[in-house]
DNA sequence: GCCGATGGTAAGTAAGTACTTACTTTGGCA
DNA sequence: TGCCAAAGTAAGTACTTACTTACCATCGGC
């Protein structure tokens, strides 16, 4: 009762020809790889049964492992043309001009704006990457590498130059890197998978990444009496456990 | 090769009893729960089979149901169980006093340091529910229900006073929330998850909880020009998308 | 010392599971 | 037209899975 099909016989998403028809080789491993990509991402691997993945691209079961040898080589080739494909954001070229122009707004702007967009219009790769993360697939540690480390370099090395401009606080960089990446994942994260149909927060992507570069830049507070704003890291008072008054 | 079991016969984790020995039924259940939450927060529910958790439990598969009818009902008692059992931190009196005083620095960082110190000394939780989260288990709408909604409005009732007090800027409180909860949870997403031996950062949860809370109330920028504090939402110019000098 | 309740098990079963084999259909082209 | 390589399948195989059944072992009370 829990395990439906999403089309029964139909097969969906044919690339080059009509349903039932007979396809090119190429063009059937791109569409069990489509399928698989659906299935995988809202069940995981564990979760989903070859024979599920055949049925749904309106296959045999042989067929799946005539493109795939097996199981696992399928999940890779997944994770491998969502990581590796054109669609995969490019954060660099993204805020190239922005860091060249030192305009922090835009900076953080773009790249959160372009985070939120790439996670809207595609929400499966979001969810496959904490199904490999969770289950220790080496891919979650090639994205972990090839992306998050060099978006850690990227923007902790502006940071830092901004620091020594005397434009930022002097904070560790990789520590606004985590907090600024944290608000916008965790972001997606919501929209995507805890409340999709956005009970707590209802927000276009463009003022989201406004108000999280605005909170970043600026912060909340109004009153000047909590602000001491020098070049050296501020200093909380003592363990800002138990203060009086 | 890939599945190895913690422990190949001898229990782990014995409540009342020296290995091997016999148990009351009640100690034995809580074992068996026990046993099982680990190997769920690895590998998930359809990852784990219920062989492995009476290989590690130390008994047979049939002991397993025996204390619970299906697998599904152990899963079941495992979320019932973290999510009820009193180590679930409770935010409300975590910050009732910094509440009471409007201690913004305190209010924010001791939460922040709550939910730190939790998800350190309980990582499985959090694997728990991601996992749960992903397979549309209803615990986690559960969690999410009496946990998440409450503490947005907890923290986003007191963002919204304090506005009214004149001392923040008047950004829509969930939003301000969501940053900040943000910040928190992909911190420890990334200690427990992606980066458990902290490669791209290394820092204690008393200091992740004081610079969290430092960039919240007062952001990262230092040069005054780029910041028109009014209590009017402050404009972002056009679209941030190409600010020429 | 034996007895019933309870903790515990060995050895199943039926329904999957990933993966294979031996075979049939089809479309393009010499 | 006829042929053959490649697309496709039905029906397996060997193994694992969740779950059962029928049977022991041990402990406390009489």
């Amino acid at each position: 009762m829990s395990k439906e099909i999403a089309t029964d016989k139909a097969p969906l998403a044919i690339p080059n020809q009509a349903a039932g028809g007979r396809m090119t080789a190429e063009d059937r491993k791109l569409q069990i790889l489509r399928v698989a990509v659906s299935l995988f991402s809202q069940r995981g691997f564990g979760g989903t049964t070859t024979k599920e993945i055949a049925q749904a691209a309106g296959v045999s079961e042989a067929m799946v492992f005539r493109h795939f040898a097996t199981k696992q080589e399928l999940y890779s080739a997944i994770l491998d043309h969502k990581a590796c494909s054109g669609d995969s954001m490019n954060p660099e070229q993204m805020v190239a001009e922005a860091l060249k122009q030192k305009d922090d707004r835009a900076v953080f702007e773009q790249l959160a704006l372009g985070a939120l967009d790439h996670h809207e219009c595609d929400p499966e790769f979001q969810r496959l990457l904490l199904h490999s993360a969770l289950e220790g697939h080496e891919l979650a540690e090639m994205f972990f590498e090839k992306f998050v480390r060099r978006v850690y370099e990227l923007l902790g090395g502006y940071i830092a130059d901004r620091q020594r401009d005397g434009a930022m606080v002097k904070i560790d960089p990789p520590i606004v890197v985590r907090s600024f990446i944290g608000m916008i994942i965790h972001h997606s994260l919501n929209n995507n998978l805890w409340d999709p149909n956005r009970r707590l927060l209802k927000i276009s992507n463009v003022d989201a990444a406004k108000h999280f570069t605005d909170i970043l830049l600026n912060g909340i507070s109004l009153d000047a009496e909590s602000k001491p704003r020098k070049k050296t890291s501020r200093k909380v008072s003592g363990n800002g456990l138990s203060r009086k008054s």
